[in-house]
DNA sequence: ACACATACATAAGTTTTTTATGCATTAGAA
DNA sequence: TTCTAATGCATAAAAAACTTATGTATGTGT
């Protein structure tokens, strides 16, 4: 499961690319799909989702609805309008500096 | 110049990566040149820069020898012999973080 | 003279994350 | 049936890594 350091700045982009992909999510389900597409490569924590959720919720980017399904709670999350926008923007960052990161650290590098 | 926020975590990489391919060199020179291969994407900062230099000579990934050129001081940095290994392996888990990062926000996730 | 580039450095503050808890419900195994 | 693990939320303290601000000094070009 590599280094868990390198995703340090990541988790919001994480978390609004999954919420452009399936309209609607909670949090719980998140960390699954997470560990789930990176066949556990990245686990998310509570400790960090949470707080980026309230964050991002905070910021307008996310809407909360609170579902009941037994007797337990959970919290989905979508995307607001303003929220759509900054995931394409961040998408696109997130592009630009995966290229960038290539770049510097492909082996072909050391022939330039 | 995109997200300075993805980098966190990757200065390291960055760095070690720089010192396999150039034997040695010294710290302005380095932000020079990662602004240099990154186009201005991605400007180091004195204030990260430095400290992560000191961390990695004091866990022995890097030998420090300063030079005097002219009136003004350098300090070369070269990769120990540990310092080559941890290399290899921080390459290795950048490839993965750059793969799994790809995987997950690439726009044909939506198809699965 | 003055501004900017070169070259090092550190300290305070911010952001983001990990680690450690805490509470409660549900499903499955012993 | 009792205990453990999974589900589902949450927050607080601490650590990590960075930005911003500042400091010192030399060299270069205008």
């Amino acid at each position: 499961m590599g280094n868990q350091k390198l995703y340090k700045g990541s988790l919001q982009t994480i978390i609004l690319k999954l919420l452009e992909s399936n309209d609607k999510m909670y949090g719980y389900e998140i960390t699954q799909k997470v560990k789930e597409l990176t066949k556990g490569e990245l686990k998310i924590t509570e400790g960090a989702l949470y707080p980026a959720l309230h964050k991002l919720e905070a910021d307008g980017l996310l809407d909360v609805e609170v579902a009941k399904v037994g007797n337990r709670l959970r919290k989905y999350y979508k995307l607001t309008e303003s929220g759509t926008k900054e995931t394409a923007n961040k998408l696109d960052e997130m592009q630009e500096f995966l290229k960038t990161m290539q770049h510097l650290v492909n082996p072909k590098f050391s022939l330039e």
